[in-house]
Parts: C-alpha cells; structure tokens; sequence
DNA sequence: TAGATTGTTAATCGATTAACAATC
DNA sequence: TAGATTGTTAATCGATTAACAATC
C-alpha cells in the first residue's frame, strides 16, 4: 500500500518515443499492434516494450496485443499531457524567438502566456500578438498570473540567477537551454536541452567514424601489402 | 591487440559535461582538481569520474588528482573538437534561423557553408552573409562542397526523404530537428534533438510531482482527521 | 617519509532480455 | 478449441559503486 515503486528515467524518457510511434500507427488507421511488431518497427525488443508498459499498467489483451487508440491516450495521461501549463520564455533571441513561434508546443497544453529580454530594442515588440516586456516585469507578471513554465533562453551568464530567482517566486518546471546546470530546490522541475552537448556527442560519434574507417584502411592496406608480399615471393 | 573496449552511450555521454565543468574550472583559474572535488561539484560519484576517464587513458596522477587544463585539452581531444566540419542547415525556418545565427557553433569547429529552404519568400535572404538558396541545389551543394554535416531543421514530413537523399549524396553526419527517426545506412551518423520528447519528459515530470503533492497534502489530511478525532474522544 | 589520490579490480545494483504460464 | 500474445517472473547483462593496492 502506497508503495510506488519509482519508475527510472531510462523508461520515462522512452514514452515520448512510444507515443510518437502511436500517434503515427494511428493517423495510418492502423487500429491494433502486437509488441512483437512494434519492437520490430521501433527497433527494440518486445520485451522491453512489454516491461515499459507494464509499470503503469495492463494496456493489452491477451492474444490481440494492443489497441492503438487506446495505448496512445493512455500513454498521453502518463505524459501528463491533458494538463495546461502556463509558460513564459525569459531571453528572446533567435532561440528564444523560435520557440516563441512554435506553435505545436500549445497542442500539448504549454500556452505562452509572456516573453521577457532585457535588450531594449526587443521590449515592446510583439510575436504572435505577445508583447516582449522588459525583465524587471518578471517577478509582478510570475507571480500574479501564476505562471507554471519558464522557457530560459539566455545567456548562460544571467540564466544561473533568473533560475534561482523564478524559483523564489513560484515557478514549478524550467526547460533550460542554457549550458549550465541550474541550481534550484528540487520542487522544481528542471529539463534541460544542451544543444552544446548534443553538438559535441556528435562530434564524438564523427571522430570515433572517421578513427573506425582509417583503422579499417590501414587493415586493408596491411593485407593488400601481405598478398602482393606473397605473390612476390611465388613470382 | 585491436581489441578496442567499445565505450558505452552512457559514458560518451557524460564527456561534454565533465568538459563544461572543466571548463569552468579553467576559467576560475583553477589548475588541479581530485576526482572527489569535481564528483562533489557535479553531483555524482567519484568513482563514476575515474571509471569515465579510464577508458581512454589515464589522465591524473596519484595523490594529486588531475590537472585542469590538461584534462580539458584531452577531453576535447577525445570529442573530436580539434576537426572542422562543414555544415549546411536545411530547412531555414525559425528554428533553423535561430540556429543559423548561433555563432558558438563555428568555435567547435562546426563551420556553416549553406542554407537551404523551399520558401520561395526566403530564398535569396542572407543570414551572416550566407545567402538562402533553392532546396534543388542541394544535391549539386553538397556534392561541390564535400559537406559533411546537415542541420536538418524543416518539417517532419520533409525530413525523411531529405535525410536519405543527403546519405545517398555522401553526407556524414545528420543533426536532425525533426520529431521522427531517420532511416539511414549506419555509416551515416545521426544525432537527435527532439524537442517535443523533451517537452513530454519535462509534462511527465511535473505531472508526477503534482500527484505527489497531492498524495502527500491527502496523507497530512487524513493524519489531520485522526488527531481531530483523538482529540474529539479526548476531551 | 607520510598523506593523498589515482587506476583498477571486485561487489553491488539496476536495467534489459528471455522464458513461460495465464488468458483472451 | 487452438493460436496468439500478454503480463510477469527468472536469468543475464551492463553500469555504477566500493574497495584498495599502487604510486606520486
């Protein structure tokens, strides 16, 4: 009773994933899927697939599999996604302003309800009829709409401090993009995107390539010189 | 002999971190630190810090830790930030915008050398004097250019194909934007950044955390009930 | 030298895969 | 009913943590 066992990360962060497949098997009217076949188009085993599901719940039928519709929407209130979030974002550079223009995240319930800089030339401008307001608005703007999301696209220099701040003032969840790890209590959700670290992994995975082929190269080269060796010395 | 130890995702992973953190490091003018400091600054264990290391060499020495900047050098080294690449970004909507304009980039050696977009309305635009051009010169581009990255930025139902044709036309490696999973031959490598996954993780998160509290506030609640009732008996 | 801290082996923990009884 | 496929337990695999001898 009451004993929640804590689902791990690893599974968590596969949802998105399971219910992007869905969402696709549904739009091709495809009504109901085995595990075996989902593994084989999501290239995983039908055993995880099976575990994954499983700590939230019996989702299939014995013998039928799973009905496309169904998982899909239970998977979406796994997601949380039947809630609406207030969000603002706090830096509205170029990213900042992408994000601003991205209307797809209001699908899933994330409304931009401000938009916050510090660079005058910016404040009193408007995206998608949403004014951008000066940064010393946040703290009155956060706390009298109540607003659940801050979006920090900012200069890593300042996004340490707004992080901390916001968190004083209420905020429940942070999509950080800056190159930092912020530091609030842990009542706050923070979620990082670091673009940097994506960067530099595939950075990593192109230098481990390009090592791999010249490795392979230099193998060849190496047999090939043995072979004309050996065909030298038959001659 | 050869028998090179595959490196896990999961350490690989964890290198641009350690390279932030040294980085940091390096600019407090800190030139030595132990695995026990740094584990205690990252929030994870030393342990884990010289497991990481120790698969590609040992960089510290016993009973003075590691050195800031060698270790930062020899981090960079292992992510491949010596090499330069060649970028195209396709799909120069907001997002690709943004990301065209993000001059960190070029630091890491990741050079921007073309543009793409089907918009006729942005066809013709620069962005930092790279000029946007007709998606149908792609193929010629990339090809002349000897690009080795694309940025792919551009809606899902384009990237699919666009990310297949760039394999076809030697590209290698794709940093794609977009929410699916490319399908491509193996020797093209691919790194993701999904933001909407991303979002979901971060609703997940949030909508665990307001049941939480939830199931906590009903706990002191009940608890509140119980002492009421005790003290109803009592008195 | 004595103290500190690495590199590395061994122990533990957790996550993935395999297997199969339950059941539709 | 027979075949299919789940839900779940057990086995395996891999990753993390602990421990400590080596050594600076």
């Amino acid at each position: 009773m009451g004993e929640e066992k804590k689902i791990s990360m690893a599974v968590i962060k596969r949802l998105p994933r399971y219910f992007r497949y869905l969402g696709e098997l549904l739009e091709n009217d495809v009504t109901r899927i085995s595990s075996r076949e989902l593994s084989e188009r999501m290239g995983v085993t039908a055993s995880q697939i099976r575990q994954d599901l499983n700590n939230f719940g019996g989702f299939g039928q014995q013998g039928y599999g799973y009905n496309v519709e169904y998982l899909y929407n239970e998977i979406g209130k796994i997601l949380g996604l039947e809630n609406t979030y207030k969000v603002i974002i706090v830096g509205v550079g170029n990213l900042g302003q992408a994000l601003a223009n991205y209307t797809n995240f209001e699908k899933r319930g994330f409304v931009i309800k401000g938009l916050f800089d510090i660079n005058p030339r910016l404040i009193g401008m408007s995206i998608r009829g949403i004014e951008i307001q000066d940064i010393d608005e946040l703290e009155d703007f956060v706390k009298e709409h109540e607003i659940d999301i801050a979006i920090l696209t900012l200069p890593k220099t300042k996004a340490s401090k707004i992080g901390q701040d916001l968190a004083r003032w209420g905020i429940k969840g942070l999509w950080n993009f800056s190159p930092i790890d912020l530091k609030v209590p842990k009542h706050v959700i923070v979620e990082n995107v670091h673009l940097s670290d994506s960067l530099m992994t595939l950075s990593y995975k192109l230098n481990e390539q390009k090592m791999q082929q010249k490795q392979e190269k230099q193998k060849r080269e190496t047999l090939g010189l043995k072979i004309s060796n050996h065909n030298t010395r038959k001659s």
